[in-house]
Parts: structure tokens; sequence; C-alpha cells
DNA sequence: TCATTAAAGTTAT
DNA sequence: ATAACTTTAATGA
């Protein structure tokens, strides 16, 4: 968890909840609050011209959504929308800058959660330059697995749909799928009951 | 080679 | 039941 919620709620947070598909905030909204997952999942997309979807991160219980345009005077670049039920606390910006200014160990915790997300775009635009979709692929599992406790090969079960996984590669779902049959014939990862073991 | 289109099978709501 | 996701195959850039 990024900042403790009674903190937050101290500071006048409220609660929304969203359902499976509703939107948080849209590409081009100007950003008034720090939101921060209670419980669900949410992802970070745009839209290309043809309306093909891309998955710039996907968020978790515990983490921000969007923080860092909270630092600047820019509009959201980028739409969040809710992939499970969701249940959000959202801080009004101001209160939100007020809290990292008298709070230099919130301060840190938030440096702390930039960098993962600086860190996570450092590694899969590197990878996703490579116009190899195994590459991709094993860029984005790479990824997911370095923060499970269990190294072993074949222990990661990828929590991701294709279709999700084509989203943060910016592959095809087809591709994807065909690219993932073949690591399985040459043993890079497993299947599962349809679910990817890396 | 990968994306796209289409069609059919499977799972989740 | 219906929508969402997965898979296979054919075709085109």
């Amino acid at each position: 968890m990024v900042i403790e919620e009674n903190l937050l709620y101290s500071m006048g947070a409220s609660t929304k909840t969203y359902a499976a598909g509703d939107t948080i905030f849209v590409e081009g909204d100007w950003p008034m609050f720090y939101y921060q997952i209670i419980k669900g999942e949410v992802k970070l997309n745009n839209y290309n011209e043809d309306g093909k979807e891309t998955i710039q991160i996907i968020i978790e219980d515990g983490q921000s959504i969007g923080e860092s345009l909270l630092f600047m005077e820019k509009f959201y670049p980028m739409n969040a929308v809710a992939i499970t039920e969701c249940e959000v606390i959202k801080l009004p910006r101001k209160a939100f800058i007020s809290l990292l200014r008298e709070d230099a160990e919130i301060s840190y915790k938030m440096n702390k959660c930039l960098s993962q997300r600086l860190y996570f775009k450092l590694i899969m635009t590197q990878n996703l330059s490579s116009q190899n979709p195994m590459l991709k692929l094993i860029a984005l599992m790479d990824y997911l697995k370095s923060f499970a406790k269990d190294q072993q090969q074949y222990s990661f079960k990828i929590p991701l749909t294709r279709k999700q996984m084509a989203g943060l590669t910016g592959l095809c779902v087809e591709t994807t799928i065909r690219t993932i049959k073949g690591m399985e014939r040459a043993s890079i990862l497993k299947i599962e009951d349809r679910k990817i073991m890396y």
C-alpha cells in the first residue's frame, strides 16, 4: 500500500466503488484527485486511430492510479478503467500535495512508487521496441515474475488473459497465442488448464 | 513475418 | 443465455 488508508481519510478522502468496465477518468480530463485502489484491478490504456487498445499498465490493490499527473499541470494522457469491480479511495489534489509536503515518509513512499512505474516503462519500452513477438512477451513475463517469491521455472502463473498480454505488448491476440504456443513447444513455458506457467 | 478477418469453441457472468 | 475470451485457419501487406 502506498499511503495508509486512515491517513487518507483523515485528510478528507472518500471512497468510491466502480463496476468492472467503469471509467475512473478519461484522456483529456484534468487531474483533480489522488486515487488509490483498496480492492480490485484497474488498467491505464489508450486507443489508436483504428480503435486498437494499448494497455499502459495494470494496477492492483494498494497501488495508486495516475499519480504522476498530480505533479504536473497536464491533462491525463490516458484512460483509467476498472477491470474488475473496484473500491477506490480518492483524495483531492490539494490535500494530497500538502500531505506530501508535511510528511517525509509518505513523500519517500511516493518516490518509491513513481520509480517503480518508471522502471516498468523503461523495461517495457526497451523490449517492446524489438519487433520480435517472443522477446516482447518474455520481457513482460520476466517483469511480472520478478515480484514472485518463487523463481523456479514454471512456478509463476501469469495473472493476465492473452488479450491483456496482447494489449500490453502491442501484439494482436492471435500472434500472442501463436507465439505462446511456440514457446510451450520450446519449453520456455508450460500451459496448464489454459494458464501460462512461467 | 505479423496483422487482419472470419468462424467456431470455451469460459465467465 | 449472452457476452467475453481463446483458438485455428486463410489471406494480405
